[in-house]
DNA sequence: ATGAAAGCGCTAACAT
DNA sequence: ATGTTAGCGCTTTCAT
């Protein structure tokens, strides 16, 4: 027997102790029947015993299957993201899958070097929360399935996707505020916003038309890009406040925006909710730990996250999905600063 | 050629394109020298030309090494364990590995597997926030390179671990408190708490020790664990201050008990940091984002995330860390919750 | 400078 | 029920 610590365990070595040839074991350990159960046992106990553990790498090789996804996504520090990923391993585990992670930092070059990486590695599929044309064509010139998240391929229509309504949820909460009584209302946003801000700011214009307020492009409030979100919407919003323009709501973009937005608020004393109601998106656990408790859009991530990998795994199984852009509903949750 | 574009295509193809041996191909996509510049040339480009990608299964299975790190940790779901897994990718990419993440939810059963996997594919290493002795004996019999992070094991000395110090931190918080004058000091903390949690218990009572202020356990304020920490905590802060003890500062054992903390305190219309200062750990973005922002101890994640990494990478090379347990320094941050 | 061939650990087709 | 063997794509040794 090998002692060589160093040395992995292979399945010849299991089937030499176990007095069988490697097709045999290689039957036991994949329930392929075929062996008698006298066998069967000897050839576990053999595998507990040295404590082996099947190589992958040949495997996949062998198969052209590495049991494997990988993920690609701007950021894992982003608290909506980390909670999709989350999800998306949980899922996959259950299913017998590893995860790849990779951040991209919404660059285009770092999206394909990773997508890359991750053909070279065999995985199964890409799950990818992208919105770059580059990546797009990129993929498309491979013949391996990938699952958009949270973002529409733009001319592959042959990518599916899991989203979000966007346009829908920025009427969502927009008439939520009008709702409440709100009539001046400001939308916060960066001054690049990506396509899912975009769509929401859509929403927000359409909401304050149905229901005759006219859109005032002041209350189009952009913060800079160049410095940690929550600061520069802060800034954004204080300058607004100074101008003296009426206003009794805001939609924050997302949700650090919203901290720079009660910030703002907070310094020219002004109450929420009883002057100003406040509203955001993702609902992440942290809109309940602000002062006031934020009201907020909860986007599913478990269900966006489920949806993918089912889509994906049906994919990789040769399964088409019945339809190739899947919206997840979304839901308004509401707390204090819109009451 | 090969036409059929499910057939994906190998360095053979690239050979036989190119005019040349799969030795030679290999060779120059290797940089190992021993061909002409003219070979090389025509080489690469057939390479680009046909977008090959070297599959890494093969190239693992040669060379019983995969590029690929594997991290185990209980839950990217919580913004530090998820700022660490930030920065291990980032690190890890920069130096041409790829990251397996697997959450364990503290399950030893479940880390166990989760090894076992990682090791089935390979991975060259493994990053593990842990702290499950079962766990570590299970690692201990595999030849494997291991890093804890934010975990000390328990009897394998030769297991590297990068930590905080968690008992100095301890200290520091309380005597921050106790500089600003601070005398009835409350702890809170889950009743089945981690290793670190409870380490910063006791730096607690060795720093009242320390200013001579009787420790009193009733100030050790235990909320139940079997419901979000937010509201457990919210719970256990409200009763203990129905119960009238003099109080003028608060630990609170994590960001989300504090959040709890601060929700008492608020609704018993306390002020904060004027009749009560709080205090917590981790400094993730959201401490900034509460009402007060609150002081915090910066845990340095991502000094702790490229040092575990580095002597990861060491260690699979071959080299002993210098010694086997680091601590990263903590430092305080702090802001109006403790004014 | 280049090629032929062995072999990494596994599965599956084909024997028996 | 079990064994023999080819071959997945790659690196590397040994020829030339």
């Amino acid at each position: 027997m090998v002692s060589d610590s160093t040395h992995n365990i292979s399945i010849k070595d299991i089937a030499r102790v176990a007095g069988v040839s490697i097709a045999t074991v290689s039957r036991v350990l994949n329930n392929k029947g075929g062996y008698s159960a006298e066998t069967k046992m000897r050839v576990k106990a053999v595998c507990d015993q040295y404590g082996f553990i099947s190589n992958m790498s040949a495997k996949t090789l062998r198969e052209s299957r590495s049991n494997t996804i990988g993920l690609i996504l701007p950021s894992i520090l982003n608290p909506y993201y980390s909670s999709i990923a989350y999800y998306i391993e949980l899922f996959l585990s259950e299913h017998g899958y590893s995860l790849l992670i990779c951040n991209s930092d919404n660059s285009a070059e770092k999206e394909m070097a990773n997508f890359r990486t991750l053909v070279g590695k065999q995985v199964d599929g890409v799950l990818m929360i992208s919105g770059r044309n580059e990546t797009e064509e990129y993929i498309m010139s491979r013949s391996i399935p990938v699952v958009f998240i949270d973002r529409k391929p733009g001319k592959s229509v042959d990518i599916p996707c899991i989203c979000s309504d966007n346009i829908y949820t920025g009427i969502l909460v927009t008439e939520h505020l009008i709702s409440r009584g709100c009539r001046h209302i400001a939308f916060v946003n960066g001054s690049h916003s990506g396509f899912n801000r975009k769509e929401r700011s859509r929403g927000y214009l359409q909401a304050l038309e149905r229901h005759n307020i006219k859109a005032d492009m002041n209350y189009l409030i952009k913060y800079k890009d160049n410095e940690p979100v929550q600061f520069a919407s802060e800034v954004a919003m204080y300058d607004f406040l100074q101008e003296g323009f009426p206003l009794d709501g805001v939609v924050a973009s997302s949700e650090l925006c919203a901290a720079g937005v009660l910030a703002a608020l907070n310094r020219m004393n002004i109450p929420i909710p009883e002057k100003v109601k406040v509203i955001t998106f993702d609902n992440t656990p942290y809109s309940l730990l602000m002062n006031p408790p934020l009201s907020s859009v909860e986007r599913n991530t478990k269900i966006m996250a489920e949806k993918a990998c089912s889509v994906l795994l049906g994919f990789i199984n040769g399964k088409q999905p019945d339809q190739y852009i899947q919206i997840i509903p979304s839901s308004l949750v509401l707390r204090r600063s819109t009451e």
